[in-house]
DNA sequence: CAAATAGTGTCTATCAGACATTATATC
DNA sequence: GATATAATGTCTGATAGACACTATTTG
């Protein structure tokens, strides 16, 4: 407890790194992709990572996450979902502290969760390390090539983020975070389609997701950059929760 | 990035302190109560708080709070809601590290959620300090009195815990964790509604507990000890995630 | 024209909520 | 008997899922 740190000298406890470490996700060309960046150093040279790192002496958690955010991609971040033109969905998804993760020393990792919106360049940070977008289904173990394992426990910290994006999506407006700030109803379904990896019917995925009170408003325009007849053009509404929430099939 | 670290000298950081804080929740008669113990020394001296302490250098973060929890309940955790006689659920919860939460160094909490049946006792740790259930009511901004605000941050901590309790029955069987190895119905149904804090119909709270697969369990035996016609006594069942879910009225 | 996507309508099985009724204990 | 709680049944409105149909674009 707390009150029993007089029992212990304060400079007699080895020091905890503290690190934050991001799960950012986005949807490109109908799939679910992780962004990752390769190690130059050992240890796990070569492996890949989440991107991440430490917290500094004067800054928050959110504030280090956010900031590690800008690093990599450029993105501002937002932790209300909504029209952030060029922003992302930041959350804190949790904190991982086995006393072997690595084997350095012992860091204590603060993990996040970041939805964006399809990037233009998946541009590489301010370092000259190579950055990928992966495809989440090749990293988690779906397909038959579950691919390389990634760098420390973070191939358990990307699959904690994938599970917190499909199950949150149900019940939140988050999946607006992974569209433009202004998307159409078609392209909002493919957002759930590539997270949940399964097809929904476009008559009922419009009906239930137009009758959801607060959840898309309509920016007054439409498009035909899906082919077809002119679609309606929605921004994200102001609520978070979804009332009715949307149902993933087969659960 | 952890990749960065050479750029750092490792003892250039300023030592974070890493601790693990409990939010413990249980209900006793009829209402949602959370475990305090009274601060003996500055900061906050006096003040009441959320049990907790260090994490060891050669432990676990779930480890150290599953070490505490022990410490201050003599409860063992699990992390699977179900059949341990004297035991108690544990999760992780969320993580706090603003850089002056405490005013003496720059500690993390790694914040668990821990939920318990009603003990006998609520005997105060290993220390002399005392210790006390409280309820949340009167902690969280819901009545009149707000009562006496917690020490450092753990007012918010509290208000986290209690949030994910209240969601977190809707969609898992985690309201067992609150009932003894076996109970009935209408203990149950009394757990909802100390947590939520409304009032149940106790026909269709039946017909819906008893419907979903998986939740409960007959054990074979009744009971008598809420008076009335017996009652058949249940165990939790298997399942985890409820499907379907128990809805929250009015939400 | 065909083909693609957008949007609306209809039907049905299921379910949540309201509420009646019966069963079995204690006082 | 009165009263408490347990357990089952009935009715109704809402809705998820299946699927028919129309609308409007491009090729």
């Amino acid at each position: 407890m707390i009150v029993a740190m007089s029992r212990y000298d304060r400079s007699a406890f080895p020091p905890f790194a503290v690190t934050v470490d991001l799960v950012v996700l986005t949807v490109r060309e109908h799939a679910l992709c992780a962004l990752l960046v390769r190690r130059g150093e050992p240890p796990f040279q070569g492996y890949w990572a989440l991107p991440g790192g430490f917290v500094r002496p004067d800054e928050g958690l959110a504030e280090a996450a956010s900031r590690e955010l800008a690093e990599e991609t450029g993105l501002r971040a937002h932790s209300t979902p909504g029209q952030g033109s060029a922003g992302a969905h930041l959350e804190q998804l949790a904190t991982y502290g086995h006393p072997q993760r690595d084997p350095r020393m012992r860091v204590v990792s603060v993990a996040h969760l970041a939805l964006a919106p399809d990037l233009p360049t998946p541009r590489p940070g301010g370092d000259a390390r190579s950055a990928r977008w992966a495809l989440v289904a090749e990293l988690i173990g779906q397909g038959p090539d579950a691919g390389v394992p990634l760098a420390f426990d973070h191939g358990g910290i990307l699959a904690d983020g994938v599970e917190r994006a499909r199950s949150k999506i149900e019940y939140s407006s988050l999946a607006t975070a992974f569209c433009p700030p202004e998307f159409t109803v078609g392209e909002l379904r493919q957002v759930y389609e590539a997270v949940w990896g399964v097809a929904l019917d476009p008559r009922n995925f419009h009906r239930k997701v137009t009758g959801t009170p607060g959840f898309l408003v309509p920016s007054g325009s439409t498009t035909t950059r899906q082919g077809g007849r002119p679609a309606q053009l929605f921004k994200a509404g102001g609520a978070t929760v979804l009332n009715p929430p949307m149902l993933r099939p087969e659960s």
